[in-house]
DNA sequence: TACTACAATGAAATCGTTTCAGATATTCCA
DNA sequence: TGGAATATCTGAAACGATTTCATTGTAGTA
């Protein structure tokens, strides 16, 4: 029971049955040249050689060997996922990957991820990617203001496009979660509940969406007259100290009767805490967070949130991905997505 | 600003800047296959035209051409990962895929991720990838008894590894999760504990995990005498509905003292019914769930659980494959991993 | 010196595809 | 009827790497 990389004596590629430009060639005996171009809508073949090519190709379930199309065109037909070793969002991975893997259906692209590992996001991957010619397009996600991996993809004009906005003046592609109205909306609700102070949870302060998030959110407790006060940069906390945190919290003379969260794994590590430190969610303090996964509202069914549809992303991302890749211009190509309230009570 | 895919009239590939081997021979004066020779390990060339190649290959940071090698050799240097939708595992596909990452870094094989989008898994996409040679090896999880994947590369005599065990006769390679000791551990850590009626709660009853877990189930109750009791083949379930069923368990006049979930996600359902049928979890009810990710343990720090490391499972997955790959036979690529208890009260 | 043995290197074929420059027919017009 | 203008199709040359086979050079031997 030789395995496939032995069989095969000379170590040449393919097995004999394998369908190529030549086989069809040979059944319809057409030149290679005649063949290909007919394929790819050749307009100067006649219409009865084209059906010909076209009837052969179907019968042999031909499919264009990527290898060949790659080293001749240079088109890889692959898009490269930069995943994030963030959990904050939980369940985050998959839905990008299926919007991504959703999108991607039907056409020749295949999908590639490269993990992230270190949490604070080297441009080395995406070097690599542009080096070795690897990819023709990138995803990344978790986008800093002045992101390096967006700076080297516009230097070397790479089709690209973020999970995030950065503040460069160049224009690229991006889609985003609208931090603004999630925070602002959030906000009014708080305020709607009869809250006086209302607490931000921001973990990470590395992305753009935490100074979208952190400005939208004073704009809008300033303007209901809400106490503002906010935790912020705690990306390397572990989820035991912030619950800690969180029910030490609980007992605060001047606690705060609303928090907003924008990270299901830190309003986990909250509900924890406050319980713990006796607090009734709902009554004693209102929260509201930012909702990608299943796990929270089937946990809490009576608790606010506002959902960002991950999946939904991942496939929006796609597409503007591969349209810059056609040429598109940037500029186009730049998209927010609303946040959707769920609210619960 | 032209993007890429245009910025050459002639539609060929690469910049001219792109090291190849014909670079490093024109460099060092030698033929091209001298160089591809040496730089191979050529043990019939002279060890001064091997120093030279190397040191002008590392100069220009030579990197092989994917496609050309892809071409010539047939040998793809990509993995596939057949990403099941599952969400059962709550940050399964994360943690598999940062796990994978880390055993082919440093190797030259990339990921290409393949979601799965039907529950029932068809065998399309693995079809696929042995139609086109799309991979040198293929990682499947959520394993069938009889699955048709693993079937079809059987036949083919394609490389890859399983997560998951099946039932068919000819060995193949495989890693997984000792569900046995897992049921047995539970169960008797539940008969320490004083329960008498131990509930097993497995989602998926499609895979070789359910059969095995539920056979174990069924030996360790006996053994320890306690009543047994399951609830499975829900795997179209909504959370919602689960936790329903949850709320009218608690209720029930002989319910179970003792609950056993090898699902995070059905676990958080589970949890949150019983504690709105007003039932104190580790005193009314002890339960002890299979864990995969951080969320669980933060949320109920005192609930036990039986943790399986899904990133190792990467890691162990990968390195089987990659064994496979160059030839090692399936016989000698079967691994199981242990549970590994976490008593938290 | 002539012949063999062996080490070191090079030339060429190949993998599958695309594309450009030619090569055949075929048709048109004077 | 000849030459040009059109239609269709083909040949050949890449893209980058690997591998086989041939060639060169050198040394050893009789």
């Amino acid at each position: 029971m030789a395995i496939r990389t032995t069989e095969n004596g000379s170590g040449r590629a393919g097995g004999g049955g394998r369908v190529t430009l030549r086989t069809i060639a040979q059944m319809t005996g057409l030149s290679l040249s005649t063949v290909s171009l007919s394929l790819r809508g050749g307009t100067t073949l006649k219409q009865e050689t084209r059906d010909k090519v076209a009837e052969a190709a179907k019968a042999l379930g031909y499919v264009p060997d990527r290898a060949g199309v790659r080293l001749r065109t240079g088109k890889t037909n692959v898009i490269a996922l930069v995943l994030d070793g963030a959990e904050d969002s939980i369940d985050f991975a998959r839905q990008m990957i299926q919007g991504i893997g959703h999108a991607i259906k039907g056409t020749r692209y295949h999908l590639t991820v490269i993990p992230e590992f270190e949490r604070n996001i080297s441009p080395d991957t995406v070097r690599y990617v542009l080096d070795n010619r690897t990819a023709d397009g990138v995803i990344i996600t978790h986008t800093a203001p002045r992101d390096r991996r967006v700076q080297m993809m516009i230097d070397a004009d790479f089709p690209f496009v973020s999970h995030g906005r950065t503040e460069f003046f160049t224009p690229h592609p991006f889609h985003d979660f609208h931090s603004e109205v999630f925070a602002s909306t959030a906000v009014e609700r708080l305020a709607s509940k009869g809250c006086k102070r209302a607490m931000l949870v921001v973990g990470d302060d590395t992305t753009t969406n935490h100074h979208n998030i952190v400005t939208a959110f004073h704009r809008a407790t300033a303007r209901t007259g809400l106490e503002p006060r906010i935790m912020t940069g705690m990306q390397y906390l572990p989820p035991t100290e912030m619950r800690r945190m969180a029910m030490e919290l609980a007992s605060e003379p001047d606690r705060p009767d609303g928090i907003i969260c924008d990270s299901e794994m830190r309003t986990i590590a909250l509900t924890g805490g406050l319980m713990e430190g006796g607090l009734r969610m709902g009554q004693d303090v209102h929260l509201i967070y930012k909702q990608t996964s299943g796990i929270l509202p089937t946990l809490f069914p009576a608790v606010d949130s506002i959902r960002e549809d991950v999946f939904a992303a991942g496939v929006e991302l796609t597409n503007l991905l591969l349209r810059r890749i056609e040429g598109a211009e940037p500029e186009t190509l730049q998209t927010l997505a609303e946040p959707q309230p769920q609210w619960r009570n």
